[in-house]
DNA sequence: TGAAATGTTGGGGCG
DNA sequence: ACGCCCCAACATTTC
C-alpha cells in the first residue's frame, strides 16, 4: 500500500484538506509537522499566532486520533526531517497544500526539487484560497482594482470542498516524534495566557462558530458589520489564518444559505460577507504578483515619504495611550484579545501613519506580533491600503478623523467604555473627545486629563495639515 | 471602506 | 410688501 507523508502547515484541519484527501484515497497517510528554522523565525515575529499554532497542533492531533492516526512532530531542517520520516516509515511520497508567501514558495519548490532528485514523489495542492491566486485579466495583467477582481471571481467556480476522508489508514509502527509540549513550552507564556479567555483554537470549534454565524449573524452582516460593538463579526479570521477551517467550505455553505434566502437585505448581507472572503483572496493575488509588498510600498514614490514620528509615540500607540479614545480602545482590545474590529484596524492604522507619520512597517510588525489572525498577505495589503501606497487603496489625503469615526460607528461609546474603562463614566458626546469636556463633566466622571487619561498625543487639525503637507512632498514623483 | 472647505439655496427675522 | 442679512441644510469641490 502506498505510504504518503502529509506535511501540515497552516492547514490544521481534516475537512477539505486536498493533500490529505488524495493521500487517504491512495493508501496510508503519515501526518507530519516540522518545527523548522523557518517556522521558528516566523513565529518568533508572530507571537500571538504562535499560541494559536500550538493549540491548533494539539487539536489536529486529537482529531487525527479519533481516526486512529497520530501527528508526528519533528524539529529541524525541513528536507532532512521529511527524508528521515520517509526512511523510517518506508514512504515514497510527500503531499502538501501550497503556501503563497514568497519565502515559503521558494523554499517549497527547492525542497520538492531535492526530493524528486532522489526519486521521491512530491505533489502539491491548493487548499488555502477560493481560487488560485495567479489569475490574470484579459490583458494578461494582474488585477489592480478590487471590484474587477470580484466580478471575475464571481464568474469562476470555486472548487468543491472535500469532506473529512471517511477512511484514513495510519502507519502500523511507531515513528520517532517529539511531544507537542516541545512546542507548548515555547508557545505558552504569561502574556498570552489571557487568550484562553477569548478563544479556543481548532477545527471543531471553527466549524461550530461557522454554523452559529451562518444561522444568524450572516443575515445582518451587511448593515451591522461596521458597528463596532454590534458583535456582528464572524470571529473566523484566526481559524482561517491557521487553516482550522476551509474557506471553500465556508463559501459553499454561505452560497447555500444565499440560495435559501429570499429577503433582499439578508441576501445583500450574505453577499457582502462573500465579498470579504474575496478580499482575502485578493490579498494573496497581490502577494503572488508583487511579493515585495511585505516590505516595500507598491507606489514607489512612498519610498521617500518624509516620516517623522518618534519611538515614544509609537509606544503610546501600541499600548493605547494616544488620548484618542477609539484608537486606544482598539489597541487595547488587540493586546488583550489578539484581534481588533476591522473598522478599528483602519482607524488605528490610519492614525499611526497619518497622524503620527510613523512608517507603516512599524505598524505591520506590531500587528504581526500581536494578531492571532495574522496573515502576511492580508497584513501587507491592509497597511498599504491605509497608507495609500498600495493597489486600489485609500488615497493618501483621505484621513480618518478618529473621533468622528467613533461617533459614527460606536455612537453610544459602548466599545470605548469596554476597553478604556477610565473613561467609562463619561457621557456622549465627550466619550469621543474627552479634551472638550467641561471641567464639571470630567470631575463627575472621575477623570483628570493628564493623570487618569492622557491628553491627545497630537492635535487632530494640526496633524491632518501636517500629513497633507508631507504627502505633497511625494505626490506626483 | 472620509473629512474639511467652499458654494448654493431658501426660509425667516427684521427694518 | 420688500430687500437685506443670517445661517441652517444640503451639494460640490478639494485635499
Amino acid at each position: 500500500m502506498k505510504r504518503t507523508i502529509i506535511w501540515f502547515r497552516k492547514d490544521f484541519r481534516l475537512h477539505d484538506h486536498p493533500a490529505l484527501w488524495e493521500a487517504a484515497k491512495e493508501g496510508i497517510v503519515i501526518p507530519v509537522y516540522i518545527w523548522s528554522d523557518e517556522e521558528k523565525l516566523s513565529y518568533s515575529k508572530s507571537e500571538a499566532s504562535f499560541w494559536w499554532l500550538y493549540h491548533s497542533l494539539a487539536s489536529l492531533d486529537k482529531g487525527l486520533q479519533t481516526h486512529g492516526l497520530k501527528l508526528f512532530i519533528k524539529d529541524g531542517d525541513e528536507f532532512d526531517a521529511l527524508l528521515e520520516v520517509m526512511e523510517e516509515a518506508d514512504a515514497g511520497a510527500v503531499y502538501f497544500n501550497e503556501r503563497y508567501e514568497p519565502d515559503e514558495r521558494k523554499k517549497d519548490s527547492r525542497i520538492a526539487a531535492q526530493l524528486e532528485s532522489i526519486g521521491k514523489e512530491v505533489q502539491t495542492f491548493h487548499g488555502h484560497l477560493l481560487f488560485t491566486p495567479d489569475l490574470l485579466n484579459k490583458q494578461g495583467e494582474p488585477y489592480k482594482v478590487f471590484t474587477s477582481y470580484w466580478k471575475r471571481c464571481m464568474q469562476e467556480v470555486v472548487a468543491q470542498p472535500f469532506p473529512v476522508p471517511e477512511k484514513m489508514q495510519g502507519i502500523d509502527r511507531e515513528l520517532q516524534t517529539l511531544p507537542i509540549d516541545h512546542i507548548r513550552t515555547l508557545a505558552e507564556r504569561p502574556w498570552n495566557e489571557k487568550f484562553h479567555q477569548y478563544w479556543e483554537p481548532g477545527e471543531q470549534v471553527a466549524i461550530g462558530k461557522w454554523e452559529q454565524f451562518s444561522d444568524d449573524g450572516i443575515f445582518y452582516y451587511g448593515t451591522e458589520r461596521d458597528l463596532i460593538s454590534s458583535g456582528s463579526s464572524s470571529e473566523l479570521s484566526p481559524y482561517l489564518a491557521a487553516g482550522n477551517i476551509s474557506v471553500k467550505a465556508i463559501w459553499y455553505s454561505a452560497k447555500r444559505v444565499y440560495e435559501e434566502t429570499t429577503e433582499m437585505t439578508a441576501r445583500q448581507s450574505i453577499n457582502s460577507f462573500l465579498k470579504q472572503l474575496i478580499w482575502r483572496d485578493f490579498a494573496y493575488h497581490q502577494l503572488i504578483h508583487y511579493p515585495d509588498i511585505i516590505r516595500l510600498p507598491l507606489r514607489k514614490q512612498f519610498a521617500e515619504f518624509p516620516w517623522k514620528g518618534s519611538n515614544e509615540q509609537l509606544t503610546k500607540w501600541k499600548v493605547g495611550q494616544t488620548g484618542y479614545p477609539l484608537v486606544d480602545a482598539g489597541m487595547r482590545e488587540l493586546w488583550e484579545t489578539g484581534v481588533m474590529h476591522n473598522r478599528v484596524r483602519m482607524v488605528t492604522a490610519s492614525f499611526l501613519v497619518k497622524h503620527l507619520l510613523i512608517p507603516w512597517g512599524k505598524g505591520y510588525s506590531w500587528f504581526e506580533k500581536t494578531l492571532l489572525d495574522f496573515d502576511t498577505a492580508n497584513n501587507a495589503m491592509g497597511w498599504q491600503w491605509v497608507t495609500g501606497c498600495g493597489i486600489d487603496c485609500a488615497p493618501y489625503f483621505r484621513i480618518f478623523n478618529p473621533f468622528l469615526q467613533s461617533e459614527k460607528f460606536d455612537p453610544d461609546g459602548t466599545y470605548i467604555r469596554k476597553w478604556v474603562p477610565e473613561l467609562s463614566r463619561l457621557p456622549v458626546p465627550y466619550i469621543h473627545r474627552p479634551w472638550e469636556a467641561p471641567a464639571k463633566v470630567l470631575e463627575d466622571a472621575d477623570i483628570q486629563i493628564g493623570v487618569t487619561y492622557p491628553p491627545p498625543i497630537v492635535d487632530h487639525a494640526a496633524a491632518r495639515k501636517r500629513a497633507l503637507l508631507a504627502y505633497q512632498e511625494v505626490k506626483g514623483k
